[in-house]
DNA sequence: CGAGCCGTTGAGGGGATTCAAGCTCAGTGG
DNA sequence: CCACTGAGCTTGAATCCCCTCAACGGCTCG
């Protein structure tokens, strides 16, 4: 057993889950933030952790699924198919965001959600958000907020990744995604294919100013998929390009 | 204002705006279709509609307002400004849409909204939203489902607007501009400089492209910024240009 | 070791931008 | 009445950026 410190009057009666939920490092930031600790004892074996490995699918579109996910750690990607039969990626979710909302509303998921990086999960049933939902709390209210924070990242995607010369769109994504930097400040580097279905490019574009970047030591690669970025050449390239 | 004086002419009984709203044609599709008949008398003093012309601004970007509004009639669009500079149309609004709605989390708008057409608007008082919201009824859900469609259209909009060849997104502009037309079947016709804000394009490769369709007869000009569509041609050219 | 995936680089062509010049049309004022 | 203006639209020519097609190298894995 853990070394953890436990309240001694708590220690036999909680779920393991139950700790879990309580030292969460994201729970502040997510989702359950709100509920206190009775709240939490409620949840505890509904909630499932999962983890999984890179360009697995959480959910896919079309679907009416019964649960929606706290992403715990890790990058998830959501990708459309355009009329013409190619994928867009369209929006990207990290720590501490929420993904699948449209379940609770009994919809299909609107995209299709796959993993970038490895990913640690929080599963909630839908139902369980339906019933702590009806007590009238703050939860309705962090539902909405999540929904805003999504809202908000699609049209930025659309302001930022989606007009304007490649490069600077490079540029952009390479400053969100150290929005999603692990712990040890190293990146997520998506694959060239990746980078054209998320700035609406081919491979050979995304490859071609990678590897400008590369030589310009604003970026270089790190481990499979990762990479580091040097922050101050990075705003100092965009400046660049931002000034014409 | 917190004490509202009685009419004295109610001859059915109901405050005009009551009548209004009860007949309200997009009452339906609108926000405030879940509520009932009792519901619609106590909100009828604090809803005031208004009328807009072309080109004003409903909100700005940064300002925390204290109201979200309803679309009644017209299209409402809504503009970001990047970091270079210059203006992007980010979503479009129309009839039955909830548009600030991120006033009801006391967040500041998180875009300009400025309308296209003359617009009908339904201006509600986020203070009013609260009072109908903690009676744990539908509205809360109501309200997330319009979170939901807003964060679909965006989504959507980088899907389609964003990425492939100018002619195919001005295409698949026109047809969701024919999602807004009115009861005679005419489309709002957007400046070329807006269509390129819209598109990520210059204005001059719009204009070409809008005159090209004008040459193919898929759609002509129809007043001022209106215009009719050839349905017909506009989605035989569509197939054509995802044929590829 | 060959197969396959991914990334890289080159050459050539095409589509969009840039720069520029006219055009229509409504509003204005001589 | 008509020149004058300015905004919006159109079209042309030259340039450039990105796409397409192609070849090659590194790497993993059967």
């Amino acid at each position: 057993m853990s070394a953890h410190p436990i309240p001694l009057y708590r220690q036999d009666e909680r779920h393991p889950q139950a700790r879990a939920c309580a030292a969460c490092e994201v729970r502040s930031a997510a989702l359950f933030g709100v509920l206190d600790e009775g709240g939490l004892d409620r949840i505890h074996t509904h909630i499932a952790g999962l983890t999984l490995e890179p360009d697995i699918p959480v959910y896919g579109r079309g679907s009416a699924g019964p649960a929606v996910y706290t992403v715990r750690a890790g990058v998830v990607r959501f990708e459309r198919t355009t009329a013409r039969g190619d994928r867009r990626i369209v929006r990207l979710a990290g720590r501490g965001d929420l993904i699948g909302q449209e379940a609770l509303l009994r919809r299909p998921y609107a995209d299709e959600a796959i993993t970038c990086t490895p990913v640690q999960l929080c599963r909630i049933p839908i139902t369980l958000i339906d019933e702590l939902g009806q007590d009238g709390g703050a939860l309705p209210r962090e539902l909405m907020q999540r929904w805003q924070s999504a809202l908000d990242a699609a049209e930025s995607w659309v302001a930022e990744l989606s007009s304007g010369l490649a490069r600077r769109r490079v540029l952009r994504l390479l400053l969100r995604l150290a929005d999603h930097a692990d712990e040890a400040g190293t990146i997520w580097l998506p694959r060239r294919e990746e980078i054209g279905a998320m700035l609406g490019m081919t491979v050979e574009t995304a490859s071609r100013l990678v590897s400008q970047l590369r030589r310009e030591a604003v970026v270089q690669p790190f481990g499979p998929r990762g990479a580091r970025l040097d922050m101050t050449a990075l705003h100092e390239a965009l400046r660049a390009e931002d000034a014409a």
